[in-house]
DNA sequence: CTGCTTATTTTGAATGAGTCAAGATAAGAT
DNA sequence: ATCTTATCTTGACTCATTCAAAATAAGCAG
C-alpha cells in the first residue's frame, strides 16, 4: 500500500497525473507520521528543492480527497498527515504540544460507530480523540 | 447551571471580576448552542454594542480553561461553543457546511474512555465525532 | 521521437480567524 | 469616595491556508 508504484495506480485510476511533486509528498508522509504540512515541505524539498509550497498543499488536498492519506488536526492545533488508514486507529492528542500518537480501537469494530440519535445525518465516520499530556510535557511541567 | 447568578459564583471563586462583557457572552452560549465566535460577538452586540471582539474572545476563552462552556473545532471548520457540559456527550458534525447536533453517549459510561496503548500520555478525555452529512444538505444535494 | 493540449506548478499576493500590546476604563477592595 | 489593577478598547499584526495568473511539464497523438 502506498508504495510508489502504487500510487501510480491510484492516481491514473483517478485520472490525475503522475508528477514529481506528488510522488514525492507522498513518500514524505509515509516517512513523516503525523508530519504538519511545514515538515512535509521540508522533507520534500531534500529531494526537490523547487517544490513550491503550494504544490505541497494542493497534493495534501488531492491525497486527503481520494483516500489516500488521512488529514488531522485538533483543536488548535495546524493539520497533520498520516497514510495509515482504512484500518479505524484514532489518536492521543498532547494538550499541551498538539503531539500525536496512534490509539487501535480498544473495543473491538468500532462499537461507538452508531450514535443513539443521528438527528437525520448520514453518518459515515466515528472519529475518537484522546486528550491528554504527553509523556515529553509531563517531564517538562515537572521541572517547572 | 450557567445561569447569571451561578456564573458570579464561579468567577468569584477563580478570583475573576464579574463584568458586563462577561456576563453578556456567557448569555449569548447559553442561548445560542454550538455558535461560532462571529455568532456570539453579533448577539452580545445587540444588547451591548460596544464591547468589542477582543473582550468576546478572552471571555470565552476564559470561560473554556474554567469548564464553563466548550470549545469545539472539527476540521476546517471555525470554533464553536456550547454550555452543556459534564455530561459526556458527543456531536454529529456535517462535512459540508459544519453543523453540529448533540449525540448522547451511546454506550453508557464512557466505553472508549480507556485506550488500549496510551503511550504514556496522561489521557483525561475521550472525545467522540461523528462525521456524515446534514438533512438540509442531504436536500441541496438531491436538488443538484 | 516531436509537438501539442491542458492539468499542474510556480509565483506572489490575499484572506481571515485568532492574537498581541499599549493605553483607557471600570470592578470592587479599602 | 478613592485607588488599584484586572479587564476592555483599539488597532495593528500573525500565519496557516487559499486565490489567481502566468509558466511548465505529463502524457497523448502523429
Amino acid at each position: 500500500m502506498t508504495s510508489t508504484d502504487g500510487i501510480e495506480q491510484v492516481l491514473k485510476a483517478a485520472s490525475m497525473r503522475v508528477t514529481q511533486p506528488r510522488v514525492a509528498v507522498l513518500a514524505a508522509v509515509a516517512q513523516h507520521p503525523h508530519a504538519d504540512t511545514e515538515t512535509i515541505i521540508s522533507a520534500v524539498h531534500r529531494e526537490h528543492p523547487k517544490v513550491s509550497h503550494q504544490a505541497v498543499y494542493d497534493s495534501l488536498k488531492l491525497f486527503t480527497s481520494l483516500g489516500v492519506i488521512r488529514q488531522i488536526q485538533p483543536q488548535g492545533h495546524i493539520a497533520r498527515y498520516e497514510s495509515r488508514i482504512g484500518d479505524n486507529h484514532h489518536h492521543v492528542v498532547c494538550r499541551q504540544c498538539g503531539n500525536l500518537a496512534d490509539v487501535d480501537c480498544s473495543v473491538g469494530e468500532s462499537p461507538c460507530l452508531h450514535a443513539s440519535d443521528d438527528h437525520g445525518f448520514k453518518i459515515d465516520e466515528a472519529e475518537v480523540i484522546y486528550w491528554g499530556i504527553c509523556p515529553e510535557c509531563q517531564a517538562k511541567d515537572l521541572d517547572g
